[in-house]
DNA sequence: GCCGTTTTCGGCCCGACTGTTTTCAGTCG
């Protein structure tokens, strides 16, 4: 499936486009055509072979033509031209704060700056101060903002952002100045990484919350201060903006300060479409200008003709269409998970023992919580022997004797070795009430060998899940280049679940990932991954990556009461 | 670049803030 290759290629030359001084509308053209076939659920060397492109919302003639050149050759001629014209390091000056497209194209011709280190320079020199439009000042915020790109990367993961934010939100609800106050941005919507935090409130005295604002204690420098709009930089480098509304724009104000963009983008056109204006303010008629809702998110979906949206969905990945047509998914509830599947212990590498985890997994609400620990080979993790592995049920045993209304299951994170067979034999697999089986070595094996090496695996009936599928590690490791629909297909016919790995940093398999899967006919299971009981509560994120999946409470085995579990694991 | 129940040309989401200007372009979300 060649859709993240394409969209790449055209992501990369909407960046191009900006920095050679191309019209906006052109080079967001290029970037909402590569947002569509990264979530198409059809394979676009399909769509290409059977000239469907133009089908295609947003791909035309010239796009068709050359998304037909790339997925037949694997490049494009236009593309590998326009990267001759344009020093691959401009590109990444776009990261920088406060450099879009005109600024660089600027640094380039005037100043001949390629790349940051060039551009780190000319400013130190002050030689940008010069040019029209670049002043001491924007000097200066370029230097700073080289310093904590290099310091922060840029995002942060998910968990990080979550703490940061809800700590802030904690400090703010002691002003009562604020009326009403939440948190907006790529952090409502849970993505993976946040880039920054946004916070709403509706006050009438926003000057004084903007004061009470920027007095926090984490607070390392104040980027910029206005009546409605404040942003911070936090000690640990994370952003942090603030933006105040009236209470009859509140609504509206959360809708748009949630985003996504691009969903955004799409309301306000179906609001131009049925006579309105959208903007954070509120909805207004077109002609008149006069102010019809704004209060609620709710009413201001429901003017448009459309059902709330739940946050998660709003990446214009088919939300609107689904809301439109009455089919939008009955998203899992954050509380609907009745027990963990994948917890390691001290009988591997885990930190608590079986008795500590019950304890913090009866705390969390659950019916059950499944011990899985590593197998024999993977020595790094203290992996069990077979003898062991006898030891550790026994003692499962003995503490599910002393516990009533709740019971410790007894697994395995069995390793895949890489010619698909598991780590240990069938005999000792049926032993365990289930089986998480995962990749942890070999990880340089070729994508087709990593694809059979997982599907062989899932026809070992002794396997119920496969952990971590694609075995990524955001910000550090790729994901593995595997074909996902034949193994959506073979989890499908070997009734295998799929686990979404709720750990920050693996997320995995993840949102875009699931929603094929569920389309497929895949059912899932949600695991922590936990090393330690303080780890449990990561289960917000896999959920939360469930519901971005488009994934409901009947596409997830641990919604079900033990009960039913013990009937569908057969380990009564 | 795309798109069309007024349009095959002329639109395409829009407001706040900054830093540069002397009325506004660029950036951001």
């Amino acid at each position: 499936m060649k859709n993240r290759f394409v969209a790449d290629i055209l992501y990369q030359i909407a960046d191009l486009l900006d920095v050679k001084g191309e019209i906006f509308f052109k080079t967001r053209a290029y970037r909402i055509a590569a947002q569509t076939i990264e979530a198409l659920n059809e394979d676009i060397e399909t769509v290409s072979n059977e000239n469907r492109l133009q089908s295609i919302p947003g791909i035309g003639d010239a796009l068709a033509k050359k998304i037909k050149e790339i997925v037949e050759t694997d490049k494009l001629v236009y593309f590998e031209k326009l990267k001759k014209e344009i020093p691959e390091g401009l590109l990444n000056l776009l990261e920088l704060q406060g450099l879009g497209p005109r600024k660089v194209s600027a640094l380039y011709k005037n100043l001949g700056i390629t790349n940051i280190e060039e551009l780190r320079n000319a400013c130190s020199k002050g030689k940008l101060r010069d040019l029209d439009g670049f002043g001491e000042i924007t000097e200066r915020n370029i230097l700073r903002g080289i310093q904590l790109m290099e310091k922060t990367s840029g995002r942060v993961l998910l968990n990080i952002a979550y703490s940061d934010g809800n700590n802030y939100l904690d400090y703010l609800k002691k002003c009562d100045r604020i009326e009403k106050i939440d948190i907006a941005g790529s952090l409502r919507r849970k993505k993976e990484t946040i880039g920054d935090l946004d916070i709403l409130v509706s006050s009438e005295f926003s000057d004084e919350v903007m004061d009470y604002f920027v007095k926090y204690p984490s607070v390392q420098r104040v980027l910029l201060k206005g009546v409605t709009k404040t942003s911070v930089l936090l000690n640990d480098g994370l952003q942090v903006d603030i933006r105040a509304v009236k209470k009859e724009s509140y609504g509206s104000a959360l809708q748009y300060f949630t985003g996504s963009k691009e969903h955004n983008v799409k309301m306000r056109s179906i609001a131009i479409r049925k006579g309105f204006k959208l903007n954070e303010y509120g909805l207004f008629d077109k002609n008149t200008g006069e102010y019809i809702v704004g209060n609620t998110e709710e009413e201001l979906y429901n003017t448009l003709g459309l059902p709330y949206i739940e946050p998660e969905l709003r990446e214009n990945r088919g939300e609107i269409e689904a809301a439109s047509d009455s089919r939008l998914p009955n998203l899992v509830k954050y509380e609907e998970i009745k027990g963990d599947f994948h917890v390691h212990s001290l009988w591997s590498d885990g930190s608590d023992s079986i008795e500590t985890i019950v304890h913090y997994a009866q705390k969390m609400g659950y019916e059950f919580v499944g011990i899985a620990d590593h197998s024999q080979s993977l020595k790094i993790a203290q992996g069990l022997s077979e003898e062991k592995v006898f030891r550790k049920i026994n003692e499962v045993e003995n503490v599910n004797k002393k516990l009533s209304g709740f019971k410790v299951l007894c697994g395995t994170e069995c390793d895949i070795k890489p010619d698909g067979s598991l780590d240990y034999s069938d005999m000792i697999l049926k032993k365990f009430d289930f089986v998480v089986a995962g990749i942890h070595t070999a990880f340089g094996m070729s994508g087709d060998d990593q694809t059979r090496r997982i599907v062989k695996s899932m026809e070992n009936e002794n396997v119920d899940f496969i952990a971590h599928p694609t075995c990524r590690m955001i910000g550090r490791r790729k994901h593995l280049d595997m074909d996902m629909e034949k193994i959506f297909d073979a989890a499908r016919e070997t009734d295998t679940y799929l686990e979404i790995n709720s750990f920050p940093d693996r997320l995995d398999l993840n949102d875009v990932h699931s929603k094929l899967a569920k389309e497929r006919g895949v059912k899932f299971v949600i695991g922590t991954d936990s090393h330690s009981s303080v780890n449990l509560p990561f289960m917000h994120f896999g959920i939360a990556t469930a519901r971005r999946g488009w994934l409901e409470k009947k596409d997830i085995l641990n919604t079900h009461s033990l009960r039913e579990i013990e009937k569908i694991l057969g380990c009564e």
